[in-house]
DNA sequence: GTCGATACGTAC
DNA sequence: GACGTACGTATCGACG
């Protein structure tokens, strides 16, 4: 049967744009989604087709905008980002030779439909390709949907097992749950589960509708006053089978491709090896879509059936002596060596390695597992065997390997005496310094955001919650399946995203010179973990328990009656229900806030808002410190281990979790009590070494404020130099109320405070706020330029940057909602110097941990950002200070000096 | 039981 | 609407 493949260009260009970063060629011109089309057109080709079209929307009114004002009242208008790919796309569809079309006053989705229909009636299988599940209502036995962005096909089957209702019934179905994208109005509260639950009962809508009085509850409610509308939704929804139109499904095939107008514009979008491949007359849509990825290799006919299993690409199962030494051969030449371990816990330090898989290039990849342990596992090599094997190789500098979160292989492969070197690349962090922006950069994002691929996910193999199983106990045909696609995906990404990173030098350098080096930095920090006097917070807890008991029935006692004191919202009752005080401060969602700020407010008018605040302070301690801290003291170790995030802060900072280490408390004496508890081990000292004033430091730097520049210069006290200069003062006269409006004017600059916040922060008017803003900008004028140019860049090329390249893409600088914008804006200001601090002490810890390497006297601890927590042998503390001292500011070479002072004690706390 | 939203609070 | 970046705990209601 002859097939027909039609393409829904409108819906790929939306996808591809918001899927992939804001891509940009060397003019600056965006092409992201441009690369994305050209991607899933190549997907779409592979598998070959008798006629083709691509089918996109023309500008101008539909029937449905005349049957229905409001039709798509809800859609943005397109960015200008994509409006600017738009024709370039046309250009290259068009010179690759694929049929397009665009019927003005007629919806893709309607072209789609009725050539589908005329193909069935023509005896031709129609293949439509996109992302939009309305399509569902076309699918029949000759007609299928394929997406390519998420590597699924629907056929009847498929449709039912996703909505849980025919075909025929889609119309129906998206009748009632509406669409809020195109502002068509389903039954309100109806969502897929209820919509699927009406639609097995009664055939078709028309027939619920008869029966709509049975239906109970508020949702029966819902479905009756829904009802007048429910036809027209039913037109909005359905696709037509019958707009006329100038072609036939077969006249729609493909044209010879321009080869001089696909040289042009791969040229313009620096789609190099595409147009490599154009040159040598290669494939041109395996080129055009992936720079550097070679295309999927088609499924091998297995070798030995029971070694080889399908899948992208072909993976071997190792569990012979014969087949480990083939591919430990393999390994030898290999230009790159791919590796993954497969384990039985996310956390590093608990994790028994259960299979380390492999990959030399792309769609050749092994797994060997050396720990499944279930009833009827096959035999397989033993763990000391294969790790014994493979650790002169991971172990040896000269041979690059590429992971995906390398820092959890290196410390699970600890465990085992391998000590990894030569980790050339990571996937996560090659995607993180691409575009930070995008949330995820975990391996099934990428892969589906940079391959268009969609991997098997960890939950389908193991499951998920109470039902998940270890991975030892996952079946080796399944494991391995899973385990080598990781290894091959990841080799694939690299291939991906290395081309676009290299092509960018201050991507490149900080990806090379910061993120990659700080990696064996950070595993060995988590490694080595802190010492926790576990009593001591024990001891701290039942204290912090005894005093909130007393202050909950003095609350009891000031309410009149029992609440639970930890709900803000019966609290709320209390407060302003009950006892009718004024609720002056609101949370985003409308309701009175219960936060420390109103409470303040209301402390001279009731006892209870003053007892509430000190309840929560314990309440916070012992919750979130002194009984977590004592109870996740690791026993193998006897220390508390963090995670550090290379991936998580768009600015670059590093995180910390499970336990977060970088919000322990410092500011009230109580709090500090926690810090207490960090110790260093019989006859060691702790040392803490912090950047004093750094992003302020970096501000001056970057500004090149004359005034700011020599505040620092001279040494001193800036925030009081500050107050000197905006109030006119000598800095002998400055006032402890002057200071400390000046210490606020200068941290708020760097968040991009406003006069209005700055008033509320210090608790004057805003009149005067607005004075002292004046005030500090023109004596340090070249502040103000460093901000507004700083907005300007951000708004001209889209992103930021520090000091050393790194980049910070905004994605809300364009939003029609003003706070929004508004805060993109900001965080643009704040960027730059939160981004710069985070690369200098990044560059901090290479130099001291490559400076430390050789010594066993002391040892990398912690970092809080600005702050390097150590513990050092009590007979090196002297020269330690001295070397972290020296090594930290020498970080970076500022027009400011970068001061650093350095603290010791027995405990984190008297180290400050 | 699990999950997500909301509120709150700790750090730099 | 009004100060940037994180992570964690508790409550509460929805869901199965």
């Amino acid at each position: 049967m002859p097939t027909l493949t039609l393409i829904d260009g409108s819906s790929y260009l939306y996808r591809a744009f918001h899927a992939l970063p804001p891509l940009t060629n060397a003019h600056g011109e965006p092409t992201g989604a441009l690369f994305g089309i050209v991607n899933m057109l190549r997907t779409t080709m592979k598998a070959g087709s008798d006629y083709v079209a691509f089918v996109c929307d023309a500008p101008g009114r539909t029937f449905r905008d005349d049957l229905y004002p409001e039709y798509k009242a809800n859609r943005p208008s397109m960015p200008d980002d994509l409006r600017a790919q738009v024709e370039p796309m046309m250009k290259i569809v068009g010179a690759l030779g694929f049929p397009i079309l665009c019927v003005p006053g007629v919806e893709a989705d309607d072209v789609i439909g009725t050539l589908a229909r005329q193909a069935s009636a023509a005896g031709i299988h129609t293949v439509i390709s996109t992302g939009d599940k309305d399509f569902a209502q076309l699918v029949g036995t000759d007609i299928i949907l394929i997406n390519t962005m998420t590597n699924t096909t629907l056929d009847i089957e498929g449709v039912i097992g996703k909505f849980g209702v025919r075909p025929e019934q889609i119309v129906d179905y998206l009748t009632l749950v509406g669409d809020s994208i195109d502002n068509v109005p389903g039954v309100e509260k109806c969502g897929p589960k209820t919509a699927a639950k009406w639609l097995a009962e009664y055939p078709d809508l028309d027939a619920l509708i008869a029966n709509a009085a049975k239906i109970g509850g508020k949702i029966g409610e819902n479905l009756r006053a829904a009802i007048p509308r429910l036809p027209l939704s039913r037109e909005l929804v359905t696709i037509r089978v019958d707009v006329p139109l100038d072609q036939a499904p077969t006249d729609l095939a493909m044209r010879p491709r321009d080869v001089e107008a696909l040289r042009e514009l791969y040229a313009r979008y620096d789609f190099k090896a595409a147009l490599k491949e154009l040159e040598a007359g290669g494939d041109s849509f395996a080129a055009a879509a992936a720079s550097a990825t070679a295309a999927p290799a088609p499924a091998p006919a297995p070798v030995v059936a029971t070694d080889v299993f399908s899948g992208p690409g072909e993976y071997e199962l190792v569990t012979t002596e014969d087949r480990l030494a083939a591919w430990l051969e393999k390994l030898e030449t290999a230009p790159l060596i791919a590796f993954d371990t497969e384990t039985t816990s996310i956390d590093a330090m608990r994790a028994e390695v259960v299979g380390v898989s492999l990959a030399v290039e792309p769609g050749k990849a092994c797994y060997i597992p050396v720990g499944h342990d279930y009833p009827g596992a096959p035999a397989q090599l033993s763990r000391e065997h294969v790790l014994g094997a493979l650790k002169p190789i991971l172990e040896d500098p000269t041979r690059p390997k590429v992971g995906q979160h390398g820092k959890y292989d290196i410390n699970v492969l600890s465990h085992y005496g391998i000590e990894v070197r030569g980790l050339a690349h990571d996937t996560m962090l090659e995607s993180y310094i691409l575009n930070a922006t995008a949330t995820r950069h975990d391996m099934d994002s990428l892969a589906q955001r940079y391959l268009g691929y969609t991997t098997v996910k960890y939950e389908e193999v193991c499951g998920k919650g109470a039902k998940q199983i270890s991975f030892s106990q996952v079946d080796l045909d399944t494991a391995g399946k899973y385990a080598a696609e990781d290894a091959d995906i990841t080799l694939r990404l690299h291939h991906a995203l290395w081309p676009r990173l290299e092509a960018e030098p201050s991507l490149r350098s900080v990806y090379l010179d910061i993120e990659i080096p700080v990696v064996p930095v950070l595993a060995r920090m988590e490694r080595t973990g802190v010492l926790i006097d576990a009593n001591e917070l024990r001891m701290q807890s039942q204290q912090l328990g005894k005093r909130m008991v007393e202050l909950q029935q003095k609350a009891y006692a000031a309410a009149g009656h029992e609440f639970n004191l930890d709900s803000p919202k019966q609290l709320q009752a209390v407060l302003f229900d009950e006892l009718g005080l004024p609720a002056k401060v609101k949370t985003p969602t409308g309701q009175p806030s219960t936060n420390e700020e109103a409470l303040e407010a209301l402390a001279d008018s009731h006892e209870l808002p003053r007892l509430i605040l000190d309840y929560r302070g314990l309440a916070k301690l012992r919750s979130t410190y002194t009984d977590k801290l004592a109870g996740i003291v690791n026993p193998r170790t006897g220390r508390v281990h963090t995670s550090y995030h290379q991936g998580a802060v768009a600015t670059g900072r590093i995180s910390s979790s499970d336990p977060n280490l970088q919000n322990i408390p410092v500011r009230t004496e109580e709090g500090r009590r926690i810090r207490q508890a960090f110790v260093a081990p019989p006859g060691w000292r702790i040392v803490a070494a912090d950047y004093s004033q750094i992003e302020l430091r970096i501000m001056a730097h970057l500004s090149g404020d004359e005034g700011l520049v020599r505040a620092f210069t001279e040494g001193g006290d800036v925030h009081r130099a500050t107050a000197a200069e905006v109030f006119g003062v000598a800095p002998d006269d400055v006032t402890t109320n002057q200071r400390r409006a000046a210490k606020a004017i200068n941290f708020g600059l760097m968040y991009g405070m406003s006069a209005f916040g700055l008033a509320r922060q210090l608790g004057v008017d805003r009149g005067e706020a607005s004075d002292y803003m004046a005030r500090y900008f023109s004596r340090f004028a070249g502040v103000r330029a460093f901000m507004d140019a700083t907005r300007e860049q951000a708004h001209q090329r889209g992103y930021v940057e520090t000091l050393f390249g790194r980049r910070l893409y905004l994605e809300n600088l364009t939003s029609r909602n003003q706070a929004l914008r508004a805060g993109a804006e900001r965080a643009a200001i704040n960027a730059p110097m939160q981004g710069t601090a985070a690369d200098i002490i990044k560059r901090a810890m290479i130099s001291v941990a490559a400076w430390i390497a050789p010594r066993d006297d002391v040892r990398l601890l912690m970092q809080v950002h600005d702050e390097l927590v150590l513990e050092v042998r009590e007979d090196a503390v002297d020269a330690v200070k001295a070397g972290i001292e020296a090594h930290m500011s020498g970080a970076a070479t500022l027009s400011v000096p970068l001061q650093v002072s350095v603290g010791v004690g027995a405990n984190w706390d008297e180290a400050h």
